[in-house]
DNA sequence: TTCTTCATGTAATTAGTTACATGATTGA
DNA sequence: TCAATCATGTAACTAATTACATGAAGAA
């Protein structure tokens, strides 16, 4: 059982799927949390069955047949037993990071344009979640009923979207006074002052925002 | 060639390496937007010299040797090329919200307890940041003279770091209202709202932090 | 001198991805 | 009726991980 198990596990509990059906939820739901090839989506439900924790039913349409899951006893109590269990904190992937990591290797230009890429890659991110957003809160979302739980995860995406757009902005600013050769940009004291400055919060209160 | 490549190829870059060597410094410092295991990092860089990208020099220390590797002017080259090319943005991996989006499948404190699990993740993350932030400010931090360019990480982690301590009070705040059992809890339609509005900021302008 | 940690590396395994193949459905 | 898209699935491949092994160095 991976956490891609317990993913697919979890969904099964919300609905029975067909395989490709899976696919499609998770891309809408648990995509942006927990991606992973449509393929795989195809792999895991057997697993689940091969642990009794799913059954398969085959349907006909024409000349081909789908294989829809439904999730068993067995199998809601060990989702159940998942949740109580601790998970993985965040992790991150974020080449064009890295990329910028690196900056001082290359052109100004390109750090200026991986910049401009990110903050792009945010607001195409956030217009689609602002537009789900705006869904739920007139009530019509999909899966209505689940909203308080599911409000966390969205929750979640507004603020980081927000926060890789100011983040880059921010960069931005920074970058547009390097000198045409990256390499040799000296860091503004007063900045690296500020960043540890906001890096300093309480952990006994809520860190500030913007 | 990798992301994973151009990462070590990045490294490399700075000034030469071990294998060992290079697992720390990844450690240390792309290892939040690019982690990866240690024996890929002894991996990678027999793929460089493959490529002509990198020299292998053998040193001996007692009956043992290591391997110290040290970027060619090609290497140099094949990194600035990939510096212009347009990189992923963040892609996240997010068990515990995972676990948040089937809370309703189990018991409230299993929510609460997971939510309060992000929020120590992030205060332990931070103070480690904010321990090297910390250090440049003091002009005393690792590789200073890059500092200009290290600083968008570090800012970047700064930020990250405290939204996701914000995001999680604010969870915690949403599911300490909901009933034992939380497939019974109804969304705050204000909170709903609230969400939406706050996604809806202007592509033009910086979005409002907090 | 022994134990622990640092340092260096390889082997075995797997989770995951990319690419491919093809039937069903819909709309122009 | 043809093209495009939706729907369903498998096969081949690989990037990456886990586990293991062992020498060197430092501390007790």
């Amino acid at each position: 059982m991976t956490g891609t198990t317990y993913a697919v596990l979890g969904l099964l509990a919300v609905q029975p799927w067909s395989s490709y059906e899976l696919t499609r939820q998770m891309e809408r739901s648990l995509g942006r949390i927990w991606p992973r090839a449509q393929s795989r989506l195809y792999e895991e439900p057997k697993k689940l069955v091969a642990l009794g924790f799913a059954t398969a039913e085959d349907e006909v349409t024409g000349r081909r047949t789908r294989t829809v899951y439904t999730i068993t006893e067995e199998g809601r109590a060990a989702l159940a037993r998942w949740l109580t269990e601790p998970g993985e904190g965040p992790v991150l992937e974020f080449e064009q990071l890295v990329q910028l990591s690196f900056a001082d290797q290359g052109a100004k230009r390109d750090a200026l344009r991986t910049i401009a890429a990110a903050r792009s890659w945010a607001e195409q991110r956030n217009a689609e979640n602002a537009a789900v957003a705006e869904l739920y809160a007139r009530g019509e979302g999909p899966f209505q009923y689940r909203a308080a739980t599911t409000m966390l995860a969205g929750a979640f995406f507004t603020e980081f979207y927000a926060m890789v757009a100011r983040w880059a902005d921010w960069a931005g600013e920074q970058a547009r006074t390097w000198p045409d050769d990256p390499a040799d940009a000296v860091a503004d004291p007063a900045q690296l002052a500020e960043i540890a400055r906001r890096a300093a919060w309480d952990p006994g209160s809520s860190p500030a925002g913007g």
